[in-house]
DNA sequence: TATTGACTTAGAGTTCACTATAACCCTTAT
DNA sequence: ATAAGGGTTATAGTGAACTCTAAGTCAATA
């Protein structure tokens, strides 16, 4: 299958504005053009925007991101040092799940404390 | 114990920046001053502070904790209101928490890729 | 044939949440 | 007495990540 701009950024949930936005500031890999300069987006290109995705909802930065497209291009010899950002990465986000419990854990204290009598903010 | 605005901000965790910052916003309630018009934080104004930490670091807006406040100010009858807000938001951290883990499961997929033979991202 | 609609570019504008500056005022220690 | 080190204000600047605009091209349809 193969995509323009629209259809890609509907596939994966973000505008053209965005993804014209990822290419420029080399987020994405060299995206194939048509006769007419049109980028052409294939499946290869949707996954890995999908995992672009994954990894911005996760709190990684752009440029992080670009790094390690940076090391993808740089070839295998990379390849511990990609695994060792995504498990690293993968750690951060474990603990962000455990401060969301004790978070979470304080909302439900906050809550108790209405249902109080001694109740102020 | 009271404190001024640099003891404060240590306490909690926050900037005298962002302290009054969030005074500007509304997001504090009256702060005590002394006849030099000086700042005098006491313990509640800190857990307060405490609890907004706690909902910005969820990702709850700044607009969103001025409307909490603003529902303090105006009394009891708002305590329904408030505790409804703080369940929704609860659940969307829970909900949160769950994608964090999917997005994990990814990224523990693409970890396997990567061992693999057919890589290419 | 003309207009619609999706694409192109470069670059400007927006939003959020701070973060810093300038110019000032008090209090305390040397 | 003077300078350091906190505080005060109003206002300007920053950085990240988009988001949009303007001016244009091209292909397909009424």
């Amino acid at each position: 299958m193969e995509y323009t701009i629209g259809k890609a950024a509907e596939a994966v949930g973000l505008t053209t504005y965005t993804l014209r936005y990822y290419e420029k500031e080399g987020l994405l890999p060299e995206i194939k053009r048509d006769k007419q300069g049109i980028r052409i987006f294939n499946e290869k290109d949707l996954s890995w925007i999908g995992l672009i995705r994954c990894l911005r909802n996760t709190g990684m930065s752009i440029s992080d991101i670009k790094y390690i497209l940076d090391l993808i291009r740089e070839g295998e010899h990379t390849l511990p040092e990609r695994i060792e950002i995504l498990k690293s990465h993968k750690k951060k986000v474990q603990m962000q799940m455990e401060e969301l419990q004790a978070h979470i854990d304080k909302i439900d204290k906050t809550l108790d404390w209405y249902s109080d009598k001694n109740r102020n903010y």
